[in-house]
DNA sequence: GGGACTATTCGACATGTATCGAAAACACCC
DNA sequence: GGGTGTTTTCGATACATGTCGAATAGTCCC
């Protein structure tokens, strides 16, 4: 049970998570890239994304993604992991990532 | 040169409606109440909705669904009328529309 | 402890949005 | 043409967002 920077994270229960949210945190491309590559290869660190935005602006984007309900993060060592919430994201809005994510662009 | 209030209206190509505007016009309560009620009950004069904002809010809303594509306008005397594009949706992004109204909120 | 690495927070800035009331544009009817 | 009904446009306001660089905080390793 990893201690530290978990204090300082909060994550919603499924059940308040609103669609509102949900709905602006993926509207936006590099969210939605985020998403696609947590899909594609699983848990992943916040600095191995490879995306084209500064550190503070991939760090903003993960927060959203977070209060929005989307993803999960916790520590390993000095690195922060996300984890797509997809399970409980289909419980909640069944189908809704998906269908979002089916688009190319 | 169109007469009236149809030189203002313009209409994306479905071929050109962008994923994140579509997303960013659904992520509000007011402009999903107004899909739902087009769903509903068909089309529809601006005046009709019966919504607790200001006819200028509406109108900004009624403007942000029809530059995101999901609505189409027409003039119909002193009425404008709303459309929902939803097949045209429906071709581009499958599913995506019926998905988000899926929800009780 | 000191250094290196990882990630967040803090201003700052530009842009976008939801809202309103008042005024203007448009269409119908007498 | 004048009055009435419908909708948009125009300011104005308050708030949110995406972006950056610099500074800060947490963690690991020597």
């Amino acid at each position: 049970m990893p201690i530290g920077r978990w204090a300082s994270v909060s994550h919603p229960e499924i059940a308040e998570v609103e669609l509102d949210d949900v709905l602006r945190a993926l509207a936006d491309p590099t969210r939605r890239t985020i998403v696609r590559m947590l899909i594609a290869d699983g848990d992943r660190a916040c600095g191995t994304f490879g995306l084209p935005v500064a550190a503070s602006t991939l760090s903003h984007h993960f927060r959203a993604l977070r209060r929005a309900g989307i993803i999960r993060q916790y520590d390993d060592g000095r690195q922060r992991m996300n984890t797509l919430r997809l399970d409980e994201l289909d419980t909640r809005f069944p189908g809704l990532v998906s269908t979002v994510l089916a688009t190319s662009t």
